[in-house]
RNA sequence: GGUAUCGUGGCCGAGUGGUCAGGCAGAGGUCUGCAAAACCUCGUACAGCGGUUCGACUCCGCUCGAUACCUCCA
């Protein structure tokens, strides 16, 4: 467990060294989705770059309990509806119950996201499953004196918060401006400033949405859920919280606010934040209405693609950026990801049959052991997947130089990058082949047969059949490479 | 307007005060019956202008440009 793991927290805006508050245990709070639509390739990053996260501190040997929540109640469309819910609002267009669509939705994101190979946290609690924790929590606010309530609806205290305490800590925000800058929206004369949030609101008759409460019939506001569940199953102190750069403000921001008001000190220690996917610069977005769903992209079925895109070239495209900068979204930059990967998935291919020609290599100053120990450097300094794909590249070229007996390997070496390849290709980025899996005996003996007779035409110069025969695997997506040491078969193009 | 981030070669995208990111595309070569694959070589990249420095793409200042947040958004 001895690392030396630096990671960008985002409230000392510095890289700090992960210490965990309980080792070995870790605990992890992300921001999951608002299920009231399907998951788009913005849903992607910040599950693939969490998951990155879950799978290396799992790697080190910690106990991580990884908590993402799914929100199916609360988020306001916004003030001015007066309380009604995205999730209700898309019931009634669709008239179905609120659930079902919840539901429905959440049934989707966990598709997608076992397609693009995200584990599965260890907790996934739903906001509406815990509306008795979430009013404790807003009665411990209004104990602590930091809420108010007025109509049935009780607000946080953002004034007398800030007496006491910073407000803008985590954004770097300053409340005067924060008290200057904000609209003017209508319905919020209940509120005593403008900056103030809601942490329940009573629901309108119309909403269809509400659970009884001491202060009305209603629902939580848009920030409790986290504050909630998360001391729930982390406790009142936990060392990561995660979602993305949008949520810092407001939601992450009243977050704290809320666990300082409620439990009298912050909880979280390292706060991560993911960077945003953009498309033709600009943020892929549902109120921009500019996103491709993942099931856009692995069918092709969007206006803007050119092509389908596999899941792992997804995933492929997303750790090959680091996941703090922005990531442009384009056909070519996608094309690139597919052939890259495919490059990657090849090498390894050989490298499970790749054999040592030279017993006698022994190679004291290892360039294997260099490569692993760059991976390992390159993890440990925030997550830095793009440098472990470059430092992963570099293997792919020894591979092929080895293969092409251009060059020579020990075997100490050769089972170095062996496992190498397995612990970050698979473990930690958690990449897959997506090559169609028969890998029967069935088909081997097939294509052992296929390929002698094709061997034999070749020898007779006959290159009308030998030909033929390649075309036409080719067909069946099998792909023939002809080699010094006879050909070789793989599926796909 | 406020807060924050960023501007790297045809594209995507790392990184650093003084040798190389990497992928894709492109050019040339090796291999090959051809093709594919693979391997080798190649491109005077760091928005602009000043400053600090022996030396800056990297530090500082300014200018220009882009983005995010300030309303739900991953």
């Amino acid at each position: 467990m001895e690392s030396s793991l630096f990671l960008f927290n985002t409230l000392s805006r510095t890289r700090e060294l992960f210490e965990p508050i309980n080792p070995p245990f870790v605990g992890m709070y992300v921001c999951g989705p608002t299920v009231y639509g399907d998951p788009h390739l913005g849903h992607a990053r910040p599950a693939i770059c969490f998951d990155l996260v879950f799978r290396y501190l799992k790697h080190l040997g910690y106990k991580v309990r990884y908590v993402r929540n799914i929100t199916d109640v609360g988020h306001l469309e916004h003030d001015l509806d007066e309380g009604e819910d995205k999730i209700a609002k898309k019931a009634r267009l669709e008239q179905l119950e609120p659930m079902e669509v919840a539901q429905y939705y959440a049934d989707r994101y966990f598709i997608f996201m076992d397609a693009l190979n995200v584990k599965r946290p260890s907790i996934e609690p739903r906001a509406s499953g815990h509306m008795i924790e979430q009013i404790e929590f807003v009665k411990k606010i209004l104990d602590a004196g930091y809420g108010y309530e007025v109509n049935g609806s009780v607000y946080f205290d953002i004034e007398k918060y800030s007496k006491t305490f910073q407000y803008g800590k985590l954004s770097g925000r300053v409340l005067d401006d924060l008290l200057a800058n904000t609209r003017e929206l209508e319905g919020q004369d209940e509120k005593r400033n403008p900056a103030d949030f809601a942490l329940w609101k009573k629901a309108q008759p119309e909403h269809i949405m509400r659970w009884p409460s001491p202060w009305s019939d209603g629902f939580p506001g848009w920030h409790l859920e986290c504050s909630a569940m998360g001391t729930r199953y982390l406790g009142e102190f936990f060392d990561i919280h995660g979602g993305g750069m949008d949520l810092l403000f407001p939601h992450h921001e009243s977050e704290i606010a809320q666990n300082q008001s409620a439990l009298g000190h912050e909880s979280v220690k390292y706060w991560m934040h993911n960077n945003m996917v953009t498309i033709n610069g600009q943020k892929m977005g549902k109120s921009l209405g500019n996103f491709i769903t993942l099931d856009e992209f692995f069918s092709g079925s969007h206006a803007s693609l050119i092509q389908a895109y596999s899941p792992m070239t997804i995933r492929f495209f997303i750790l090959q950026a680091h996941y703090r900068s922005t990531l442009d979204f384009s056909n070519e930059a996608l094309q690139a990801a597919e052939k890259g990967l495919k490059r990657l998935f090849a090498a390894i291919g050989i490298l499970d049959h790749l054999t040592v020609h030279d017993s006698r290599i022994t190679d004291h100053d290892s360039r294997i052991t260099a490569l692993r120990d760059a991976c390992y450097e390159a993890m440990n300094d925030d997550f830095n997947s793009p440098i472990v794909i470059a430092n992963l590249f570099e293997g792919v070229r020894i591979i092929n130089s080895v293969n092409d007996k251009k060059e020579s390997i020990s075997a100490e070496d050769l089972e170095l990058l062996k496992k190498t390849f397995n612990t970050f290709v698979f473990d930690i980025l958690g990449l897959k082949s997506e090559l169609s899996g028969d890998n029967s005996d069935y088909l081997k003996g097939l294509m052992e047969l296929v390929l002698n007779i094709r061997q034999s035409s070749r020898e007779k110069k006959d290159w009308g059949t030998s030909d033929q025969i390649r075309d036409a695997l080719q067909k069946l997506e099998i792909t023939v490479k002809d080699g010094k040491d006879g050909s070789t078969w793989e599926l796909g193009k």
